[in-house]
RNA sequence: GGAGACUUGUCCGAGUGGUUGAAGGAGCACGCCUGGAAAGUGUGUAUACGGGAAACUGUAUCAAGGGUUCGAAUCCCUUAGUCUCCGCCA
């Protein structure tokens, strides 16, 4: 959520931004001011009206103290009528501060100085690439292929246990998540993240603060019985331990890594870009998050973690590219997007595996995630999150990019926790 | 799932209708004391929003929401959470 007090003294500057992400509705910048205005007049004579009332009351406290009871039966008359105008003013106070939030909730999040213009996922900019793609044996197949030759992945059993796109895991195939989660959880940890395992469904308020409602609540499972919605990241649970929170300045940054399966309903999406672990409704991530003091430069901290991404895929020796995302590609509430596409050989396509994002302090207002300051003022952090990644098609890659006639060799880094060098 | 107890500031803990944003203590910060420290001692120590150049000031907040009342931390209702016992269960 965009500060009011910010919009109120930057109009201009707020709408420039927003064209930039093709935001359509830029007049609704204008009607957020007005009924803020609104409010904030409403507000003012609410409160001095209330002023006199707790006044009286306290006359009425003392004059009973006192004994005089028919003075103060004479003021209660006097005050009763007050009371009225109160409730009314109250109401109306009430219902613009609701259409405030309501709309002020529909504003994006401004993208960063250095976002490109563009509309299309074709219009975002490679930034670098790394890795190199392998050149594969004549008779190299894709993941799908492989899964059923290695017997790693049972999607029919998993359909018929649940539905599509909820992969059934085998033998090798379950081992080698395990190991991957194990693995990234350990560079993770290296990397000095502190590591949670959070519940796997939240709450309202919870799916509330990280923006995944009210704009998203297609996207996610909702257990309707009793309210909550299964997670379709770690970033929803993890971020929101630090709700309504303030920390001591001392304890920045904050660094959290975690591991969840991520649910999500993906609806309407099918065709070829879903074949195989390619899009699932349950899938295995390792998240990276941050909090951090917004006086030091949140955007170095954002170079950092998209480093940190591109070394594990440097690690898994998987040729990748990093994107840097435009205006309109980019997610509601992010400030600045890295993508990273790992390069699916068989498929001769580029699979995204991570988004980093620097999110300032759009999830951090909404969840009321602050610090006090040097000088005791307390002010909302900058969140930051990443994947440190998704599994499926970071599994989709290795298979098919270190494929052999007989085998899969798996890169280095796995060997100890796979048990095995290949598969 | 059933029965009961409870939920106050950073923490502990008073407070059953009237100058209570809230006693007291601990912690923390600053000062005094000290060669230095401990002890002692003094002062300060929530958040949000609004007004004001500032000093300061108004409103709200005692789990959350609603109600009764001129007035609620205190009374009533609803919800959530914590704990204890029973049931069930990995």
């Amino acid at each position: 959520m965009l500060q009011i007090n910010f919009i109120r003294q930057n109009i201009d500057l707020v709408k420039e931004r927003l064209s930039v992400k093709n935001f359509g509705d830029l007049s609704l910048v204008d009607k957020v001011v007005d009924l803020d205005e609104k409010v904030r007049k409403l507000k003012a004579e609410s409160e001095t009206l209330q002023a006199q009332m707790n006044a009286a009351s306290k006359e009425i406290g003392m004059l009973m103290g006192k004994g005089d009871k028919d003075a103060a039966e004479k003021k209660k008359q006097e005050v009763a009528q007050e009371k009225i105008s109160i409730q009314q003013l109250s109401e109306q106070l009430a219902a613009a501060e609701k259409t405030l939030h309501d709309e002020i909730v529909k504003l994006p999040n401004l993208p960063h100085i250095s976002v490109p213009k563009g509309k299309t996922p074709e219009e975002n900019v490679v930034v670098r690439e790394g890795g190199k793609k392998p050149t594969l044996p004549a008779t190299a197949v894709p993941h799908w292929d492989l899964i059923k030759k290695y017997d790693l992945v049972d999607f029919e059993t998993g359909a018929k246990i649940t539905g599509s796109g909820f992969p059934l895991y085998k033998g090798k195939g379950a081992k080698l998540q395990r190991a991957l989660i194990q693995y990234f959880l350990d560079y993770n940890t290296a990397a000095g993240y502190t590591e949670y395992l959070p519940p796997l469904m939240v709450n309202e308020a919870t799916a509330y603060g990280t923006g995944q409602l009210p704009d998203k609540e297609g996207q996610m499972y909702h257990v309707t019985e009793d309210g909550f919605y299964l997670i379709p990241t770690a970033e929803v649970p993890v971020t929101n331990i630090y709700r309504d929170e303030i920390v001591k300045e001392t304890d920045l940054p904050i660094k959290m890594t975690a591991y969840t399966p991520c649910f999500r309903r993906e609806a309407g999406s099918f065709g070829k870009d879903v074949r195989g672990l390619n899009r699932v409704h349950q899938f295995d991530k390792v998240e990276i998050i941050q909090l951090v003091n917004p006086d030091n430069n949140s955007y170095d901290v954002l170079e950092n973690m998209v480093n940190h991404v591109e070394k594990l895929l440097n690690f898994l020796e998987l040729p990748y590219r990093i994107l840097k995302l435009c205006g309109g590609d980019m997610g509601f509430t992010s400030a600045l997007t890295y993508d990273f596409e790992v390069y699916s050989a068989a498929q001769e396509r580029w699979l995204e595996v991570s988004s980093v994002s620097n999110f300032e302090n759009f999830q951090t207002n909404r969840m009321k995630i602050r610090f006090k300051d040097a000088t005791g003022k307390t002010q909302l952090l900058h969140s930051l999150n990443g994947s440190s990644l998704a599994l499926p098609r970071i599994v989709a890659c290795l298979l098919e990019n270190n494929q052999t006639e007989s085998s899969i060799e798996l890169p280095k880094v796995l060997h100890t926790y796979f048990g095995s060098s290949k598969i």
